[in-house]
DNA sequence: CGTCGGACGCAACTTCTTCGCGTTAAGCTG
DNA sequence: CAGCTTAACGCGAAGAAGTTGCGTCCGACG
């Protein structure tokens, strides 16, 4: 069936409800589509353990990166932003994303590595990729994902050590 | 008058024509809305001279985030994203910002300062701030900006010299 | 057992959306 | 300049979607 075909009468019949009882739970059907967006967006497993961080953060960069440019993932994307009043459902996104970080920071740290806020992990690599996604379509390459987070590694935190590889410095050209 | 109660007929009906007019000229409301949105978006001046890169890029950063962050440019920024199917009017924002930034860069170069590249600016500048605009709205503060600008200018250019300052190891906190 | 509240189906109503047809105006050709 | 072509618009009808009020059913609570 069209994507934007949709319709709510045509959901309502597949659920063997009629439209109204569709209007009055959600009001309105991007309102549905966020909902339903958010729900495929959501994480099901923990990230997988490679044995490193930079393994770690670089698989679950690409699977990221692969998820979200799909045709089917940037369209959850922008029906989860989209029928959203109070962005509710958008920040919902967010936290998916650094809850997987942070389960991959705690078990790196567990590692004893040295390991990047959540924060900076979600502004150097979520961030990137998610502008690229949704600005620049057709613009995203492995290589560019493992800059990302090679990019994200030469910003560690001060306490262990000071960090072994300089940073790259002005890695990736247009 | 409302937001979301703008619909086609109104647009017609203050534009002088009839509804089937404008619903052939552009088949939707939400393409409509998003070749507005991408006009409002357009810069109106090239960059304001600072004297330096960085005080330049943090000029533009700072207003960039509040034009953007407002409730106004935030509708405008989803507008532009939803109805455009081939992703035309989204890639236009973008290099709305390219260009700014661009332009900043050359300035930059003639004074013979060291110059990141415009992908590496949209990557550590842009791309948070919309993230940030998009997915966790109320995550913004001056402070934060001026971060990313200093992130940016770690990472430099290498043609002239070695960057003299180390980048600034884990800066920002949740 | 009786009452209350929430959720749903039903149906009428409004508004939006699509489509075919006739008209007008601009541009080009002979 | 006359005639033709093409694109765009207005108009109106038909179809689909969105909205609302009313009655009914079912579970919860006193």
């Amino acid at each position: 069936m069209g994507r934007d075909a949709l319709t709510v009468p045509l959901i309502a019949a597949r659920a063997g409800v009629t439209p109204s009882t569709v209007y009055r739970r959600w009001g309105d059907l991007r309102e549905l589509l966020s909902d339903v967006a958010v729900e495929r967006l959501r994480p099901e497993a923990p990230p997988a353990d490679h044995g490193s961080l930079r393994a770690d953060l670089e698989a679950w960069a690409v699977q990221f990166a692969e998820e979200m440019s799909s045709t089917a993932g940037a369209a959850y994307i922008r029906d989860a932003l989209l029928g959203d009043p109070e962005q509710g459902n958008a920040a919902r996104c967010s936290d998916y994303a650094a809850e997987q970080l942070k389960a991959i920071g705690v078990r790196a740290a567990g590692r004893g590595e040295a390991v990047p806020g959540v924060e900076t992990l979600l502004d150097v690599v979520v961030a990137p990729l998610m502008y690229r996604i949704l600005f620049r379509p057709g613009d995203l390459s492995e290589d560019y994902t493992g800059h990302l987070v090679a990019a994200a590694l030469g910003r560690l935190a001060p306490p262990p050590a000071p960090p072994a590889a300089s940073p790259p410095a002005e890695a990736h050209k247009s």
